[in-house]
DNA sequence: ACCTGAACACCGTTCAAGT
DNA sequence: ACCTGAACACCGTTCAAGT
């Protein structure tokens, strides 16, 4: 077990009842512990005190931690989704476009390890339907996909089924993302970081429009 | 490796502590109970007295919980690498030793998904030092390595950095794994199998020597 | 409806003691 | 040297009770 300073969370302590949304609270406070000190850190007395709520208040809200994890993972694929899009559109779309959504994927996933643990790591069984869990991760992948129709249609992209193509750049790209927070890559120079531009590269390749 | 001297001397102790190697007979256990139930369901007490020892045992082994996990990671590079040399060799090597490494690769961790969880799941810090955690992962990757600058040799694949173009590849085939555990392939007709399949067309298009 | 506070079962870990 | 058994701090969860 962790062995823990003192109290190093000195926040005012509320008196009253957590008067607005306490769910919308406990998720953000719990996103908030994952990404500084990681998910196992995340402790139910520790995440309720910090709202100036007790530990029990949680019950109200989730079914339990896992629950509570969960909505911190939609919220993940939520904010990934526009991460994405973001990268997509500042590029204009294309190969550029294309590339930058393979970097900015891996930036989210190593500036916040955890945090993209949670989403993808286990904890939370992926067949959990409340929450829209399942709807924000395939919300995420669907910018891919649209971005591989996109350039299929202008060209750029083989005419193969655009959903298995995002499947197949998706893990490629989710492997690289997964190898640099394991530090996996930790003998490659530049990282996780390099891996993605070098893979870029080798990705395009294999699904580009062949040759005639 | 396998049989130790204590075996040979004709005075065995019966009745006393737990037999011969305690220490091994722990991670198998632990890795058997991780196979079976998950290693949400890996308990100390659990894991010790099915054994017939104490849960407490385990500290003249181990310094803790992490160090048993990352005992069986350990064994888990150990069958994986064996798992990839076989697929490589049984079928001659070259393109289709190849692809057949990339299935066998999908196929190990789809089969055990807890298990393969342990080793990249981010439970175990990978910079442990002890039990030869880093060696056996790098052994396992050094196979994937020979493999491509034995298809550099035979032609057929590009001259390229060997160690980046195998990391590539790795990340690609880890991330399909990932995401088979994970349950996002679940919408895919054929799941992380037919992926692998689709995967190793893709990639193998990406590595192959450029037509001259 | 929303939250508290005590209580429960359990777990990882420590340590003095046993053989 | 190797292991036990009691003990400790902590955690997730339940539940009767409070407002």
């Amino acid at each position: 077990m962790r062995r823990r300073p003192a109290e190093l969370t000195s926040r005012k302590p509320r008196k009253q009842y957590h008067h607005g949304d306490l769910r919308r609270a406990l998720v953000a406070e719990a996103a908030r512990t994952i990404q500084a000190r990681g998910v196992g850190h995340l402790t139910l007395p520790a995440n309720g005190e910090s709202l100036g709520v007790s530990r029990t208040a949680l019950y109200r809200h989730f079914a339990d931690k896992a629950a509570l994890l969960a909505a911190v993972a939609t919220e993940g694929f939520a904010q990934l989704r526009r991460d994405l899009v973001d990268a997509w559109e500042q590029h204009g779309g294309g190969r550029e476009g294309f590339d930058a959504m393979g970097v900015a994927y891996v930036r989210f996933a190593v500036k916040g390890p955890s945090y993209y643990r949670v989403m993808f790591g286990g904890l939370v069984e992926a067949d959990r339907a409340d929450c829209g869990l399942q709807e924000q991760a395939a919300s995420a992948f669907g910018v891919l996909v649209e971005a591989i129709v996109q350039q299929q249609k202008a060209g750029l992209v083989r005419e193969d089924d655009p959903v298995q193509l995002a499947r197949y750049i998706w893990a490629a790209v989710h492997g690289i993302a997964m190898l640099g927070i394991d530090g996996q890559l930790r003998d490659a120079e530049g990282g996780a970081e390099a891996l993605i531009h070098f893979a870029n590269e080798r990705l395009r390749l294999g699904i580009a429009t062949p040759p005639r």
